[in-house]
DNA sequence: GCACACCGAAACATCCGAGGTCTCTGGAGG
DNA sequence: CCTCCAGAGACCTCGGATGTTTCGGTGTGC
């Protein structure tokens, strides 16, 4: 195993034996080359490499510091993994999507304070009438954050967080090229908005199943146009 | 913004865009450093923050690739940030998998074919009568895995691969803590097989959720043995 | 006494070049 | 046809030198 792999555990492993903790700040990258047996080019590969997890934060002129390791934080790092995806798998994403949305809306009608809620209503009503996709696609993207927040479960809502990337492209499309979509997002938002209000986590619940398996459901229909209208070139067997 | 985060995102640009498509050979080290205008080493450090989340692999006297991108890869390497949380979080992922979990075996008890079916109740078999601990657990992960792949779902499965990491500790203390788990444990694999097999999938839902639940209802109490058992953790005031 | 600008130390950023080690490949020999 | 073995190619590791940024102390002027 390259001594940067050995590094990079070495390092994992003082931070989950508590030696470091989070916020601590690294021993010097000489100091610490030194003493894990390694040159300053190697160690820097294994820093860089935890820094994209965001395990570390480097700071020029300043040193090298643990993150706070929160699972919003690290989960973050997911979406620069999920961003390699392609259209292929967006739909096995989705599906996740529509499992977990659901039952973060559910917590979220039992769990959200009314503060939150009312900001959860001003966002509804930031919305302009006729607003453009890309502010429509920013208010729908907080609106559901605010939702995730809400189920009071940090990893569930990174993870929803991460998810909501690869479908984010999906949803412009269904923006431009559908046209009630845009009417038919706000009255969904709209109603999963009341059954939170109402703590109703089942109606709440059904209100948020409806609203993303409609994407998918488009979607779908939208990446297997084969049996719409065929003729384009299958004109094998 | 440094020259290797620079470099990350260029690299990552030539994958999405499709100039580098999965397994394809990267330029050499030195070609490579000269056409994104940086040193050898800087380039290095980005090389070596695209491995650790599996999106390129070197191979010492080789070359380096572009990995399959498959969502059950890239997702594998968040099995390595979750390896940060501790305890303290255990709780908060359980939650998410006792909402995944149903939802994965009752696609399973869908979409699963009848040799994995067989599979599956083998697996069951095999455990001894009087297993040891770590049989149990290697035992209990492989027959959640197969679930989960049952789904049909890859990123549905790479993800509850990548949860059971934090909960596998949680089981390992109940194995080795409470009585009656084992027993229990194997009762619940044993209900969930047969609802599979009967392609009930409200069924499997149901045990898959009774079976989780089990053990976050045990984790969440042993972790809070003040409150006694008032069930829930709205500690409100 | 307080605020601001300056300056030096500390730490990371970047680069370069030199050996070392591993893997793949192709040819010689059996 | 198979096996063995050099050679080339590519990554691995190292050490040092130089540039940049940040932090904190110091001194000045108000």
């Amino acid at each position: 195993m390259p001594v940067t792999d050995v590094a990079i555990d070495k390092i994992k492993d003082m931070i989950i034996s508590g030696e470091l903790a989070p916020g601590d700040r690294l021993p010097k990258e000489a100091e610490l080359a030194q003493r894990l047996g390694l040159s300053r080019s190697s160690l820097r590969e294994a820093v860089k490499a935890l820094c994209l997890i965001r395990v570390l934060d480097v700071r020029q002129g300043d040193g090298t510091y643990v993150t706070s390791l929160e699972p919003n934080l690290l989960l973050d790092a997911m979406t620069f993994v999920v961003d390699f995806h392609r259209d292929d798998t967006v739909l096995d994403f989705l599906a996740v999507r529509r499992i977990l949305e659901p039952a973060a809306t559910a917590l979220a009608a039992v769990h959200m304070g009314e503060d939150d809620i009312t900001e959860l209503g001003i966002l509804l009503d930031e919305l302009a009438d006729a607003p453009t996709i890309e502010a429509l696609l920013a208010n729908d993207l907080r609106f559901h954050r605010k939702i995730a927040e809400g189920s009071g479960n940090p990893v569930l809502c990174s993870l929803l967080d991460s998810l909501s990337g690869p479908t984010t492209r999906a949803r412009i499309w269904r923006g431009l090229t559908q046209e009630g979509a845009v009417a038919r997002t706000r009255e969904q938002h709209a109603a999963i908005y009341e059954a939170i209000a109402a703590h109703e986590p089942e109606l709440a619940r059904s209100w948020a199943t409806v609203h993303v398996a409609g994407v998918e459901q488009w979607l779908r229909n939208t990446l297997t146009p084969s049996v719409a209208d065929a003729g384009s070139d299958a004109a094998a067997s």
